[in-house]
DNA sequence: AAGTTAAATGACAGCGCTGTCAATTTTGTT
DNA sequence: AACAAAATTGACAGCGCTGTCATTTAACTT
């Protein structure tokens, strides 16, 4: 700054640094970090002048020195290996959103999760660009290889896995209610008045798999229809696994009257099959996915999904582990989402 | 460093800094830095010298502290929206892969190309992140206003655009030569005996819809085939377009024989919407789709396509950029690719 | 061989911020 | 009201590197 307007009363688009905010709130440049780091023992009437001056400056903070001069390190990464785009475009625009309220940079680093050395990469990746923590989705957060070793070399994470009870206290983790919400679906389709519900399973790899086999399994139960092993299918989270395992099931001589699918890429794969079989969607036969991603609305009908709010969970991990890179105490270090039913067009009653 | 080892002569993962370099090299630090940014006037025998330190104490620069002297910056930004997932996580890795060969760091910023304020949205993250140059693909780096504040303000770019000439000399740019690859797909349906062929094109505010219709009809009349411009329909880059554009061909009397879809999601709807009319594929009507995204190889039959290679192209724009911002003069600064013809199940002879 | 020019190298300050630790102010206690 | 303890704030050095500019060394010239 201190470069003089010529009176023209705007602001010129000038390096702002943390002294000039120093300056116009009067108080100290360490002050100022303070109150730019949400760091304790600041009183709020110091806060509030220093957070003025900031917004009137437009005070951005320099990324580089505060990397340089700190020890501590304000950079997370995020690391995928997920054919599916989507979820990751998802995650990777929810835990920006977030870094950027929280002045955090992100690195991402997309990789092979069963490449020999992995572990090796991720870790030299780390001391490589100063990661103070890591955002894991599936299947990173369920590798205890992973894990472990980000425990050793002390970098923090969160982790995004599928269950509804807390799996231990080495991390924040945020949880996604697969269970409860294939309950919800299930039930949606005995509310409709299905009692052959055909069931084509995602991935033995994932454990949402079993998350959503079991909410299925005891949904059934609990309202007294019989559960019939031969209408689960096993399958893979993807498009082919759908067409194959609506084949399977259409096959039969009892029909199902509706089909469970493990995700809408399954969906949308039963969806096509059905239609090669003339079998009209959703008169004859009820088809739900799960996630709610845009293959649920790429199809015609739309497909009854459960609506897995990615960008959200992104952002909430996010935030999870900048508590927890800053060192600050909460209550809760765990939260959990559940997916909602998202009723479309392709349930209807039986 | 500087901390002993007890003799075992490994070395400790410690911090090695420009310093040691300079002392195990015998030279200042200022060469050394020299070295490393590979600048003139260094004598080969000292530039030898010092590689050899450099790789043997496996030496690696602090980005924060290069970011904070010096007065250029080695951070690229990839600026996107896209509703197409698969086009942003194969360019993002072709970014990634070339900054990671080069040193460079990269800022992703999904944004909406469509906001008010977006210029000045840009310039701030601009400055925030001292970018140091842009990779703009479409629909930025076909708007003026982006290229001309990004001049303005003296940040570097590179244009992934759609095209078969040098659009001008502002800055480096790879073209996608769609209209190469239409007339490629096109003659491919006429050598199958096709000659009503229908088009379904992609949104007006994308310059490959253009290139692939001028391609579409340049080679019907190379054939003396008449163009029928009724079977040319307006549509956008979605599956929807795709099942209402398919909807409108197959409800003439005359229908087409084979559908050209601008995209491939076009085609995944064109298929659908074959499908429910009991079109049989490709035995009744031939469909050609084009990028070769996954959605070409999630359906069934698989679409006949045409492979852009979207991660390389992401590659070499992004070796182009750095290049300009070294100041490295090269003799070409524009590349071209032509998609390639992929056959697969969804088109056949007539 | 001495003088001139160009090439190669080095000394040093300082980029904008945070860690340390000391100084100051506030709060609580008797 | 006087003192101790706790909360808040500030002064200053220095993170690892590069820009500037002075210095040294090599390469030509006549």
């Amino acid at each position: 700054m201190s470069i003089d307007n010529h009176g023209q009363g705007k602001k010129i688009n000038m390096k702002v640094t943390i002294n000039d905010v120093a300056e116009l709130s009067g108080v100290s440049m360490k002050t100022v970090s303070r109150v730019i780091n949400n760091e304790a023992s600041v009183r709020q009437a110091t806060r509030d002048k220093v957070m003025a001056a900031v917004k009137e400056l437009n005070y951005q903070p320099n990324l580089a020195a505060r990397s340089l001069a700190g020890t501590k390190s304000y950079t997370i990464a995020y690391i995928y290996d997920n054919p599916n785009a989507y979820y990751v475009i998802d995650m990777q625009n929810g835990i920006l959103s977030e870094c950027k309220k929280q002045n955090f940079e992100l690195v991402i680093h997309p990789c092979n999760s069963k490449a020999d050395d992995i572990i090796e990469e991720i870790t030299s990746m780390i001391k490589h660009s100063r990661v103070a923590g890591v955002v894991l989705t599936p299947p990173f957060s369920e590798m205890p290889s992973v894990t472990e070793r980000l425990t050793d070399i002390g970098v923090k994470f969160v982790r995004i896995i599928s269950g509804h009870k807390v799996p231990d206290e080495i991390s924040p983790c945020i949880m996604v209610n697969d269970f409860d919400a294939a309950v919800e679906i299930t039930q949606h389709l005995i509310d409709l008045g299905h009692k052959d519900i055909g069931f084509i399973s995602g991935g033995k790899e994932h454990k949402s798999t079993f998350e959503r086999i079991e909410g299925y399994k005891s949904t059934l139960v609990k309202n007294n229809i019989t559960v019939q092993e031969d209408l689960i299918i096993d399958g893979e989270y993807s498009f082919e696994s759908g067409v194959s395992g609506a084949d399977k099931l259409l096959q039969r001589q009892n029909r199902p009257t509706a089909i469970f699918s493990c995700n809408d890429e399954i969906a949308a794969g039963a969806l096509f099959a059905s239609r090669l079989q003339h079998v009209a969607i959703p008169k004859e036969l009820s088809i739900v996915g799960f996630e709610n991603s845009p293959f649920s609305r790429q199809t015609w009908p739309k497909i009854t999904t459960a609506d897995q709010p990615n960008q959200t969970i992104a952002q909430n991990a996010t935030a999870l582990l900048i508590n927890e890179i800053r060192g600050q105490k909460t209550d809760e270090i765990c939260e959990q989402f559940t997916p909602k039913l998202l009723v479309r067009d392709s349930t209807a009653k039986h």
